[in-house]
DNA sequence: TGGGTACGTAACAGCAAGGGTACATAGCCC
DNA sequence: GGGCTATGTACCCTTGCTGTTACGTACCCA
């Protein structure tokens, strides 16, 4: 879980998932549609693979990657507890509006 | 919404807000429970607090911090669409599983 | 088998992130 | 005010990431 959110730090890798989400594609054709080059590219994938963000098929000398959106599963996980807690806070502050509030210093 | 995730890549800032998550802390109090030294915090509460991911109350000297966790919506916005694809991935297999154990009884 | 295509990897340069030490600052308490 | 506490900032150093160029590899086709 650590290793996705890592992945998900850079923006170039963000943005190929993006690609990703709307169908596979080979890396020459992500290197296409990103600013850096086909290398860079070749090593984002290794990463997103490594952590399980991407598969692989190899179609003759190219090399298609998919999204697994699986992989995102255990970010939602550890939204999980916070998301209880945004939502828990407006419910407070409602609370709160309804019957006045106590100072804190 | 790009530096949200970002910060978020640092496990030292996960941790913070994990604490966090708890209660409000001070600085000082998240400093002993990391594995490095108070400027290093402070520089990490910066952080946070520049993407609004913590707030701020001065209390004399002291700087009680508490997690913002309306901050982490947009990462769960981030993650809507990619959410839709695993849950009807998820779908589909538990589709084949059910329809699995069906034809094999 | 030779040539062209599509990738990945190695080696290297550049730069930003992250940690530590030392110092400055702000607010209490005597 | 003097000293103590709590914290942020400046500076330096090291490490790791990012991107580039050059090269190696696997595969297809004629």
């Amino acid at each position: 879980m650590d290793a996705v959110l890592q992945a998900l730090a850079d923006p170039s890798r963000r943005t190929m998932l993006e690609l990703l989400r709307h169908r596979p594609a080979t890396a020459g054709q992500l290197a296409e549609a990103l600013p850096i080059a086909r290398p860079g590219v070749s090593r984002h994938l290794r990463v997103l693979r490594e952590v399980g963000l991407v598969d692989v098929r190899q179609d003759a000398q190219r090399r298609v990657y998919s999204l697994r959106p699986e992989a995102l599963v255990e970010v939602d996980q550890w939204l999980e507890p916070y998301r209880a807690l945004w939502r828990n806070r407006l419910d407070a502050l409602h609370t709160e509006i309804a019957r006045g509030k106590k100072e804190r210093k």
